[in-house]
DNA sequence: CCCTGATTCGC
DNA sequence: GCGAATCAGG
């Protein structure tokens, strides 16, 4: 299997959805969870809240350093200045709450245009929260959005635990034949993805109006405010949080 | 154990 | 550029 321009599109899209490595390759097939990492370091996507990875290269060298002065007993104790912060990096007193390691890695790769950024309309009016000290952008909590996997042709699965058997036959549903019907005219399709547009699916995948919702963007996130709203949410205790998530589309279709 | 992503390094 | 092997945290 070779990264065709397809590939990397629903490679890059589910990435950026949140979904993990492992389910990209399952969906991509034919690659590894490995491949698909790799992958996606090499096309710059990273920047994805990481379990092993609290620390920059510096503190990390530093702990090996410390490890191995640990581990040679007395010896050449910390010659590295590493503890002063940076003056640029003040750190602030944060009651370190729940930040999300999401939040505070900023994606690299968005080029920032200097678009005259029109109106920020801080509407929170659905919002029934009573958030006393709304400040900015309440901090989202959960850095994975609840989207499952994406098939080969871009649509997105259900569960991944209902599609194993077939490890890399065809693809489950027939894509739809890409039409151009007036239903579809002004609805955003997967090839229109892009940086600054709402990535949030609408419909059902394989079916004929399936689209996104091809909003503006909240800035940094891949879906408008509003769909934020419905991505960004508390994270439950582990990944089996399959009784009835509010999955962005429709929901599962009993078929 | 399982999962995750990061990194390395031979190809 | 690719991805298996390896690493390391949850």
């Amino acid at each position: 299997m070779s990264w065709t321009d397809e590939r990397i599109q629903t490679l890059k899209t589910m990435w950026e959805a949140g979904q993990t490595a492992s389910q990209i390759a399952e969906a991509l097939g034919g690659v590894s969870r490995n491949a698909v990492i790799g992958k996606a370091h090499r096309l710059e996507l990273q920047a994805r809240p990481s379990p092993v990875k609290p620390n920059d290269p510096e503190a990390k060298a530093a702990a090996a350093a410390e490890a191995a002065a640990s581990a040679s007993a007395a010896a050449t104790p910390a010659p590295e200045p590493v503890a002063a912060p940076e003056p640029g990096e003040v750190e602030a007193p944060k009651p370190a709450p729940v930040v999300p390691p999401v939040v505070a890695a900023a994606k690299p790769a968005a080029p920032v245009e200097p678009e005259p950024v029109a109106e920020e309309p801080e509407d929170e009016e659905d919002e029934d929260e009573d958030e006393a000290a709304p400040a900015v952008v309440a901090p989202v909590r959960a850095p994975q959005p609840i989207l499952r996997s994406v098939g080969p042709g871009g649509f997105l699965r259900q569960a991944p635990g209902e599609q194993q058997p077939p490890s890399t036959p065809a693809p489950p549903r027939r894509l739809v034949p890409a039409k151009p019907s007036a239903e579809m005219a002004n609805k955003t399709s997967l090839l229109e993805l892009n940086d600054r547009i709402c990535k949030w699916p609408l419909g059902h995948p394989g079916e004929p109006d399936f689209h996104f919702c091809g909003k503006a963007v909240n800035p940094g996130f891949p879906y408008c405010v509003d769909h934020c709203g419905h991505a960004y949410q508390a994270q439950l205790p582990r990944r089996d949080r399959r009784p009835t998530p509010p999955l962005p589309f429709g929901g599962p279709r009993p078929r």
